[in-house]
DNA sequence: AATGGATGTCCG
DNA sequence: GGACATCCATTT
């Protein structure tokens, strides 16, 4: 018998040492294989042969694969254990092909796809061909792709991969959503004629590990393309990583290791050589200010052949002015005659609605004034339960006012519009065309697909819907966008709101006027002269940056800080408030160069039957928050790096 | 969201 | 005393 230390790839294992096990040959150094850990199976990569030990082992259970794991991945893991704040053997699951698993494996499913529209006989244009350029002359890691929507980013991406392929190296491209990626995949096979894997976690287990496998034990370069995830897809010689729609908050993981793809990516591209190319139409102010300062932005603005952006009309409406509303109470008189005259041209119409924004938040009907934190101008939230008036970032607490102070008007509303109400009251208007409702981030990859094969087929008239609607859509006979409520004041009382309103906003409104009919945007909007829409409807994107920025510096909010988010969960009220409250007090007289803000009740301050408070840590220096985050108990959550503070 | 067993707390 | 919440140590 042989004993080997194995690092284990699964949460349940704590400690940052290896274990030892037993097994009868030789193993190589990395290689992949599974043990018994108490009455389970985990996935475990092998570190060192050693000598008998003192105590009783258990034997290896099998091993998974001929080939090893490059070691360049137990560094990375390592590192995000550090900078994440996780165990190692958290980090390494998210290596581990999949859970090892003693049940028969599932049948797949089978997805039907709309097949891409993508011309790539076309010669490059100029900018397209600069652009390559631009970036294959970068002496750094990572470059930030700055592509105005329809500038044909996915074009460069392909040419690159293209490039690096011929290299004899790997390619990994991420997309922020499952639902894209399959689309994405058959463009790319299509043009480069690789062996081309979709690897994401909705995969059954099998497929997925037969995917992980395949690319394992390739002997030629391969291109992966999926969710966060598929960055830690076991390639041999990777040459570039592509993050599409890069601003996406959905490459930050918001479970254990809490890692944000670009930041991994570009920690991945410093230890293996590879290129990274963060690609996004609206970069995250953190990205635009880093990469600005590395001179890493590669700019594209001119569109490419057979795009045309037509914007004829952009009209803002006031939703102050309530004679603008006599027909529908949240559709204008003005966004009702667009939709008319856009179905009339047998066009389509998408009516977007930021639902981030179902927050109790204290806005006046008459003037649009709305409740801000007098420390950190951010809105103020209404808790019913204790008729109270919070600032969920610092804190700062008030009773709600009974009339506005601005205009004294009495008719202060506590809430904003839904989803349902809004699209029912849109479907009756309008009963002789097809309407879709769409409206959960959380919808299944092929309920996404299956809507984008409707909407290209021309069966659906009108869409309404958030969030999901903004990203990379293509849609070729969309006619009309409306904007129900612009403002990121009826967004989310948060320090990333504006920004997000902002990448929204500019993303929806080029959805538009891709194909050869006209456009048109209606935005309505409580405050129209705000910088945030300015600047989206202007296409003014420096001045949203500019603006947003110093906002940023001025309350020491990323990129001008780390911040570091603790949630606390008890099944009282009074339980959470005590337990972060003491925290909050031993955190602060450690007298760390930080600033410690609340406690504070979390934005969704109860749910299901548990409350939630939180406590939120700034710095300048990574470090002290790191020790913050080895000083609290191990059953609060520690999220650093967070990408909003609800 | 790791988890299962030990200890603590609340309620009847 | 029982039910549930929280704390604590875990693995080879």
């Amino acid at each position: 018998m042989r004993y080997y230390q194995v690092l284990l790839a699964d949460a349940k294992y704590r400690s940052a040492t290896p274990l030892t096990y037993g097994y009868e040959e030789e193993l190589k150094v990395m290689s992949i294989v599974t043990v018994p850990l108490k009455e389970h199976l985990v996935t475990a990569f092998v570190w060192e042969e050693v000598g008998k030990p003192k105590f009783a082992t258990k034997t290896i259970k099998s091993l998974v694969s001929n080939q090893t794991l490059p070691p360049i991945y137990i560094n990375l893991a390592k590192w995000m254990a550090e900078y994440y704040f996780c165990t190692l053997g958290e980090a390494l699951r998210q290596y581990a092909p999949s859970k090892p698993s003693m049940k028969p494996p599932k049948d797949e499913l089978a997805v039907e796809l709309v097949s891409p529209q993508l011309e790539f006989k076309q010669p490059l244009t100029t900018d397209q061909a600069q652009t390559i350029a631009a970036i294959d002359r970068h002496k750094g890691t990572t470059v930030l792709l700055h592509g105005d929507t329809g500038t044909g980013k996915t074009r460069v991406y392909l040419e690159l991969a293209e490039k690096v392929l011929a290299r004899g190296q790997s390619v990994i491209i991420l997309t922020p959503e499952i639902a894209l990626t399959t689309h994405l995949a058959l463009a790319v096979e299509q043009k480069l004629n690789n062996p081309t894997y979709v690897l994401h976690s909705q995969l059954t287990p099998s497929a997925r590990k037969k995917i992980w496998l395949s690319i394992l034990e390739a002997d030629h370069p391969v291109v992966v393309i999926g969710a966060r995830s598929a960055l830690f897809s076991p390639m041999r010689n990777l040459g570039l990583i592509v993050l599409d729609e890069a601003h996406e908050p959905s490459y930050k993981q918001e479970q254990s290791p809490r890692y944000h793809a670009g930041r991994v990516a570009s920690q991945l591209g410093v230890l293996t050589g590879a290129r990274v190319v963060l690609g996004t139409a609206t970069p995250s102010l953190t990205d635009y200010f880093v990469a600005g300062n590395h001179q890493a932005i590669v700019r594209m603005k001119t569109p490419a052949v057979g795009v045309k952006h037509t914007i004829v009309k952009s009209q803002i409406v006031d939703l102050k002015n309530r004679s603008n509303f006599t027909s529908n109470p949240y559709v204008s008189n003005q966004l009702l005659e667009a939709i008319r005259e856009t179905l009339l041209a047998k066009q389509q119409v998408l009516i977007y609605l930021n639902r981030r924004g179902t927050a109790r938040l204290i806005l006046c009907v008459s003037c649009g004034w709305q409740m801000e934190c007098p420390n950190c101008d951010i809105p103020l939230v209404y808790h019913n339960d204790e008729y109270l008036v919070r600032c969920h970032t610092c804190g700062h607490r008030q009773t709600p006012p009974n009339f506005c102070p601005n205009c004294k008007n009495p008719d202060v509303i506590y809430k904003s519009i839904g989803t349902k109400a809004l699209a029912d009251s849109i479907a009756r208007l309008f009963p002789d065309h097809s309407l879709q409702r769409f409206d959960s981030d959380n919808e299944t990859g092929e309920r996404v697909n299956e809507l984008y094969s409707e909407l290209h087929k021309g069966k659906i008239d009108i869409i309404v819907g958030t969030q999901l609607l903004a990203k990379g859509l293509d849609l070729p006979k969309l006619g009309l966008v409306g904007i129900v409520a612009a403002e990121s004041s009826l967004s989310l009382p948060d320090y990333s709101s504006e920004e997000r309103s902002f990448q929204l906003l500019y993303q929806v409104m080029g959805r538009v006027g891709r194909g050869h009919g006209k456009g048109r945007v209606v935005v309505q909007s409580y405050n129209p002269k705000s910088v945030v829409l300015r600047s989206a409807i202007n296409r003014k994107l420096p001045d949203f940056y500019e603006y947003a920025l110093a906002d940023r510096q001025k309350y020491k909010f990323p990129p001008f800080s780390y911040l570091l988010q603790l949630i606390c969960r008890r099944t009282t009220l009074k339980g959470a408030q005590s337990a972060s409250e003491k925290l909050a007090e031993s955190l602060r007289s450690k007298k760390l160069p930080v600033e410690i803000i609340g406690p504070t009740p979390s934005f969704f301050a109860r749910r299901g039957k548990y409350y939630y408070w939180q406590i939120i840590v700034k710095s300048k220096d990574r470090k002290h928050l790191l020790e913050i985050a080895r000083a609290t108990p191990a059953d609060w959550t520690v999220n650093l790096d967070p990408v909003d503070l609800l």
